[in-house]
DNA sequence: CGGTATCCTTAGGGATACTG
DNA sequence: CAGTATCCCTAAGGATACCG
């Protein structure tokens, strides 16, 4: 992702922004925030997206070093998915940006 | 903004994201996070936005009473727009989101 | 199982001109 | 000044089938 001069000088929230939306990155940080999770597993614990898509999602998380791929030799062939380091302090913050949901948006409510 | 079943109870990280993702949306919240502007000014601030644009970004804000709009009467008209409370509240939150990319992401400076 | 390859659709955004 | 009205276009996402 390039960055304008314009994003750069005016709001480096909108460059952190930009590394986490997309349709699913955000849901897909919230389950690699309970941990690793292999393709097949996020997969199916995100419903209604598309494998291609969920790889792009993925990829575009890699590419931002959010989060880091592991190949585990043998067959059937196992991948897993973590957070990186990177990824795993944005978690406090996106917390926080769900505290801030339940208190003003309504309609979302917490599901223990 | 309808928010799917699944969004509300995965991630309520991404109903608020929801409503600051667009474009220019962050670049906004963070010029009225400085103060009230009248459109042109803002248009002004936030130049390669075409007008259309940048009312529905306003728009969207205000359906999410993040930003409100002032009509003060008089010619030639003279329109604010503002952060509510709930925008305002969320400034602290975008200021660590800043944070963090400042530390992790290259080529992000401070430009006081 | 994890991943490509194809093809298709649409919403988001951009350019420009016009109006009260 | 603030705001519509048109028209256009591309990138993001979706469906489906196939591969090692």
């Amino acid at each position: 992702m390039r960055h304008t001069y314009h994003d750069i000088e005016c709001c480096a929230a909108k460059v952190a922004l930009d590394q986490i939306s997309g349709k699913w990155k955000p849901i897909i940080i919230f389950h690699l925030s309970a941990g690793p999770r292999r393709f097949s597993e996020l997969w199916r614990e995100i419903p209604r997206v598309s494998k291609k898509v969920m790889l792009e999602q993925l990829r575009q998380l890699e590419a931002a070093t959010l989060v880091e791929r592991t190949v585990h030799n043998g067959f059937p062939p196992e991948v897993t998915y973590h957070l990186s380091g990177k990824g795993q302090q944005l978690a406090p913050i996106l917390q926080q940006l769900e505290q801030w949901a339940l208190t003003h948006i309504e309609g979302v409510v917490q599901i223990s």
